[in-house]
DNA sequence: AGAAAAAAGTTGACGTATCAACTAATTTAA
DNA sequence: TTAAATTAGTTGATACGTCAACTTTTTTCT
């Protein structure tokens, strides 16, 4: 979409960021999002482009790895002082375009989306079953 | 999106054929668009993708080029017999499904998804020019 | 006519989305 | 408790979307 477009220049400008690095370190840091697999769930993310998106952090110093002391499956994502840094000072941005995005849109509307876009995905899922 | 999953799948198994060669041999087969400019400016599509969609079809023995006489810089796209073949099979298919996905909709909804989205692109236009 | 601008396509680069196969560690269940 | 199933994460492959630089041909403008 075009939409994405707009919120991919801001971070990069800003931040210096892709879209999906910022969205890993906004659940870092304003979720308790842990590990791989929670952010997984939380957004629904592909596991292997959040490694591979996770590594990108962690070579540009951003996270830090540490494997959990009691599931050695899972490691541990900690922001570091850097990132924190750049998700104070990107968060309003992000918030302000999403605002003004959606300022547009009346209530009845925005439901509308959602509940459509909902019932496609349902409606995808039943036929999917069929194949 | 997942619904996407969806209609690649149908086409991997019914046609052999990607999303986007679905789309360009759906628009050479029902339109009149004739080159790859026309196609572009139908359905948005990106000028290098279209490229590269169209020499994968030539490839595949989809579609035949030939320069137009009076203009150098064109050339004008031919479906195959095979092609018109797979496309006259595969449509029912792809309208099957786009049905029974809005099946679920009522009219407002629909309307209402159309009209925010525009509203959306707008909005992201608009704040596209403040950067 | 000649220079500049625009249009048609090609190619390269990067980011994103999804699927699949794989390793290693943990949980479950016989 | 051991075998089987799950879960966490990595890696590879393919498709898709977008931007940018570039060539060639045509159009526009003066």
């Amino acid at each position: 979409m075009r939409l994405n477009a707009q919120a991919i220049r801001i971070l990069k400008r800003n931040a210096g960021l892709t879209l999906t690095q910022w969205r890993v370190i906004a659940l870092l840091a304003g979720t308790d999002c842990k590990n791989s697999s929670d952010i997984e769930r939380q957004i629904g993310m592909d596991k292997g482009q959040l490694s591979r998106t996770i590594r990108g952090l962690a070579e540009a110093g951003y996270v830090k790895f540490k494997t959990d002391a009691k599931d050695h499956r899972k490691s541990n994502l900690k922001l570091t002082a850097k990132a924190q840094k750049i998700y104070d000072q990107t968060l309003p941005l992000m918030r302000n375009r999403q605002r003004s995005l959606f300022a547009h849109l009346d209530e009845t509307e925005i439901k509308a989306i959602y509940s459509a876009l909902e019932k496609l995905e349902r409606a995808a899922q039943l036929s999917e079953d069929e194949l």
